[in-house]
DNA sequence: ATTATCTATAGATCTATAGATAATGC
DNA sequence: ATTATCTATAGATCTATAGATAATGC
């Protein structure tokens, strides 16, 4: 029954990814304990010894979560493509995002759940908000053919905003136009063809 | 015990108001029977007298909330108000809004919540942003100065996006900067007064 | 007589704890 | 000997149902 130190930490970390992909498809009040271990092969009587409470572990999965978030943002602005803000927005602003909650972004998933769980969960969303900034800053800043003058929370906002809209549309014409309108408003905004053109 | 055929029918309306705000404050799962029906003064033995089951009344819930925010949308649309695009932006994205979840736009508050429950939800919610989009367009369009490029989904992505995030961040300058930049990003793009001022 | 609401409860489920089991680690 | 995980269960809570109660409505 028992397993190595290592196996034990392993497991550990193997129930933290099961449990963002878990609460982001199902909720946090839609999973259960025996849900999160039995995910990795384990009963739920272990939990207990590894994490202090379920909201222990939500507060750690939603870390974790917006951990590797950011880190695949940063990448795609680090990786000295063009334009990293289309880059960003043409990936987060898909149908393959849409389709992939367990998978997706975390604020248009749990961000109304977060909202009113405890404290610490608020403060690991607010953490996230931040990082997303300051990241989509840098992401702008690195599009050549921008003029500076869009506050960056306004590109967040669209992009939560407009996924989350698109996974309560059926109509795929409408939830497609959701998306793609994003896309196009927040790039045109941030180049301005017409006044250029002008 | 019994009462009026008036008064259940009373009691009923007044628990499914008392839903709509319930379930927007803690969540589908974050009430139960027995706050829904001790909400109104009742116990929760009638409840399935009234309603066919919890997911029954979710859904006339939110199909009464969001006949009441299309009205007053509506109503601010009709009013003759000379921007009613400014004034909705300035009611929706305000931080009298942000605290009053209870009372609020259903999507930031229960987006997520509904794209996992029953499809009959989903519907409702999809009819609600159908309505929306028609009311906004209708804004724009009686907006003066609009230049007739922008489509409302962006809009409402936009609010409803700006709204949610600022409910997730303790930072009021940066809950109140998410909100105000929204709003000053949606009236500028739409009156592009820098296209003009060329 | 009908029925709106009540009390009571069944049955399921959920978080958390207790103690047993069997493998690791010293 | 220690401990990671297991089985088992306590105690709370939640949805839903059954049957009693007392007022309405014919």
């Amino acid at each position: 029954m028992r397993v190595s130190r290592e196996q034990a930490e392993e497991n550990r970390r193997r129930v933290i990814e099961a449990a963002g992909r878990l609460f982001r498809e199902r909720g946090f009040d839609g999973v259960g304990l025996n849900d999160l271990m039995g995910a990795v092969g384990l009963t739920q009587g272990g939990f207990y010894k590894q994490f202090k409470s379920k909201d222990d572990l939500a507060v750690q999965a939603c870390d974790q979560v917006l951990a590797d978030s950011t880190e695949r943002l940063t990448c795609i602005v680090e990786s000295g493509v063009d334009d990293p803000l289309a880059s960003i927005l043409n990936q987060y602003l898909s149908g393959a995002h849409r389709e992939q909650i367990g998978e997706g972004c975390i604020f248009p998933a749990l961000g109304p759940d977060a909202a009113r769980h405890s404290p610490a969960l608020i403060q690991s969303f607010e953490a996230g908000i931040k990082s997303y900034l300051e990241i989509l800053g840098r992401a702008m800043r690195a599009t050549l053919t921008h003029v500076g003058e869009t506050d960056s929370t306004v590109v967040l906002s669209t992009m939560v905003g407009a996924l989350m809209l698109s996974r309560l549309v059926e109509d795929e014409t409408l939830s497609n136009q959701i998306l793609d309108s994003a896309i196009k408003s927040l790039l045109n905004r941030n180049d301005r063809p017409e006044a250029q053109a002008l």
